[in-house]
DNA sequence: AATCATTCATTCACTAAATCAATGAAAGGG
DNA sequence: CCCTTTCATTGATTTAGTGAATGAATGATT
């Protein structure tokens, strides 16, 4: 009970920015006094601290703002790549510090872990308060294990407790998506939203489902395959990708497929990077493949929209460098499909890309999960998380 | 606090059917003590009783079992449609005691509250505890007005004020499908299951998400539009359905002019029950009509599985009278196309279809309501609902 | 058959943690 | 300069939980 609110009054405070006790009290219906005794035990163990006063010109006393205090700690967001393991050191409120990268030879277990404890050494980051691991593929309720993951080839592998033991530090695992829509809702766009949409475009489609400010998974994991929906059954299929799937139109590998199809080679753009600016300097078979990919992500977000009337959806991921060449259609496209105002009443958002941003969705996650378990714990109890 | 613990105890002993004060507490996480204490105000107040023992065959002691008195009061659930209103009167367990229907001529406010309340006269049901009203359209947070209604041409229309003055019971109104998921949560095949997806068939298709026990309705209300999702750009289009939406392939229309399409003239099937009868006779273009339909809904599940991961989906409507018909063939391509074995992990159930399901769904959702205000309050004071 | 172990339910003292009402603190307005 | 307003705090009170002991009802053990 007392946890819960301290909790409670805690993430109010996160999400609220700097605010007054008052303003606290009546939005999670508690008295005063309670506010002032739950604060006052959080100012304590150093999350909270009080801030300058409020500016408002009203009458009256004026508030004391409380804040969280982000810079209690240090956490380290790790992703893990089939080719490469991003590391980033942040503050508690996800702000990055430093990031390095690491190519990976190969992805067996031991040498992830290994790479992982070097990097944080040479970083000078032992010291960090916790954790967080995110990959492609599926993850345990436990947040330690990795049920299955072909892009590495492991299943069944306890990541978590590896790193643990080799660390002496808490770790939490998770799927690279859901990880990303996470971080977004505790210290990205999301912030404020109880329920919104994270999208990611990349090597993959993935979606995180936010819901209630907690990623939704369903009732055994496993929600948010939205790559792997069937747009169109006569549509492309890449050597990953089902035949016209979402991810066979709109993934790395499909985009260069649909390029070699218009007739750009592979000297004129080898890469998504290329064929981004081949398009950004206008040519046109490059600007098609950008336009006729937009206009399928327009009908992907109509699906999304029509099913969960979202009023945010946060696009990212690699393929987001993109963005602005893809989303003029896509808008068109959902809002001239989308049921009713849905189309017109949603914001779409591109956040930053690249690896960084996913290291530091394993960021967010470890300090979302360090800050819940401080604010949860009570006095000097030790408390269940 | 009190409150809600009243609330959760008693949400379980209705999940879990008849059960023991020691598995409540153990499930609840609370003492046995505060199980004793809370369950005597509840058995006091009439809403639970104490069933008979549990046939255990186990040592010790043998538990109480505790059950729900549903039969505490009556409860009327409405359908309104645009052409009648259908009337279901049942005890708090969403059991039908009596149904009935009646023609609409015309479907101004007016009309339908004065059709309700002497429907209920004529019932000899103007003492049930509660009203629930169901209706296609958008029903605003408060559980009272209808925002938009194109079907009704409503607008703005507070029916739930109206209803109440005229009939002096509380009155619960909301859009039809989300009534009929909620329903098929309390008292339907969701029970016990915290998530699963509720799809109807018939004049539309509608989609119900059930998300912890509650109905989804997305941050702004409006979540479940899944008719109007595009499947296929270039797909058929009908009257009231955009080309190619799901609505366009799968409703009663849908299917009247794909048979048309197919060589069925309108003396062989001029309705939609018409249609279902000749291809249980045999018909090989009328089972054309309901194979191509079935798969068409089975893209659709796959979408749905893909993105949700549920392990229930339970269909109902009155499309789903040709239930026998479509679902192998949906179950075939769902089973094919959805990511790896979300396809196979997940129960389809076909429930009961006509308008007397959805006046009870409207009759649970009543039912639903009653139970909760009365568990949550406490003592003799009243508390917000 | 008598006793013991086990499980469910209850009782009662205790306590955590909220609320309530009163009060202090810090502003602006007349 | 005092009054009103708003925010924050304090201490008494109340609510509603937990924990330990006890009673109740059963099967198992000797």
């Amino acid at each position: 009970m007392r946890a819960r609110n301290q909790r409670e009054v805690f993430e109010e405070v996160h999400r609220r920015g700097p605010i007054s006790r008052a303003e606290i009290a009546a939005n999670l219906h508690l008295s005063p006094a309670a506010v002032t005794n739950i604060s006052a035990e959080l100012i304590a163990r150093g999350l909270l601290f009080e801030a300058r006063e409020a500016q408002t010109g009203g009458v009256g006393r004026k508030a004391i703002l409380l804040e969280v205090d982000y810079s209690l700690a240090r956490v380290a967001g790790i992703k893990v790549s089939p080719t490469a393991i991003t590391c980033a050191i942040t503050n508690l409120g996800a702000k990055v510090e430093a990031t390095a990268t690491r190519a990976l030879s190969e992805t067996s277990p031991d040498t992830v872990v290994e790479g992982i404890g070097s990097m944080l050494e040479e970083m000078d980051a032992l010291d960090v308060a916790a954790l967080g691991v995110n990959l492609p593929g599926a993850v345990a309720d436990d947040g330690a294990t990795v049920r299955h993951s072909p892009l590495l080839g492991w299943r069944s592998v306890p990541i978590g407790q590896l790193l643990e033991r080799r660390l002496g530090v808490p770790v939490t695992v998770e799927n690279d998506v859901n990880a990303l829509a996470l971080a977004e809702a505790w210290f990205g766009y999301g912030r404020g939203h109880a329920d919104f949409l994270a999208l990611t475009l990349g090597r993959g489609v993935g979606l995180g489902i936010v819901i209630g400010g907690e990623v939704y998974r369903g009732p055994r994991g496993g929600a948010g395959e939205f790559g792997h929906v069937i747009l169109d059954p006569a549509g492309p299929e890449t050597e990953h990708a089902r035949r016209g799937s979402l991810e066979a139109f709109l993934s790395d590998d499909a985009l260069l497929r649909s390029a070699r199809a218009l007739g750009i080679s592979v000297a004129e753009a080898a890469s998504p990077e290329a064929l981004t600016e081949l398009a950004t300097a206008e040519d046109p078979r490059a600007n098609e493949v950008f336009t006729r990919a937009g206009e399928v992500l327009g009908r992907a977000l109509c699906i999304l929209v029509n099913v969960f009337a979202p009023t945010l959806i946060v696009l990212s991921g690699e393929g987001m460098r993109a963005g602005g060449l893809l989303m003029p259609h896509a808008r068109r496209v959902l809002e001239g499909t989308a049921f009713g105002d849905l189309g017109r009443d949603v914001e779409l958002i591109v956040d930053t890309w690249g690896d960084d941003a996913w290291a530091r969705g394993a960021a967010g996650l470890a300090a979302s999960r360090y800050l819940v378990g401080e604010a949860s714990r009570t006095g000097g109890e030790a408390q269940p998380v």
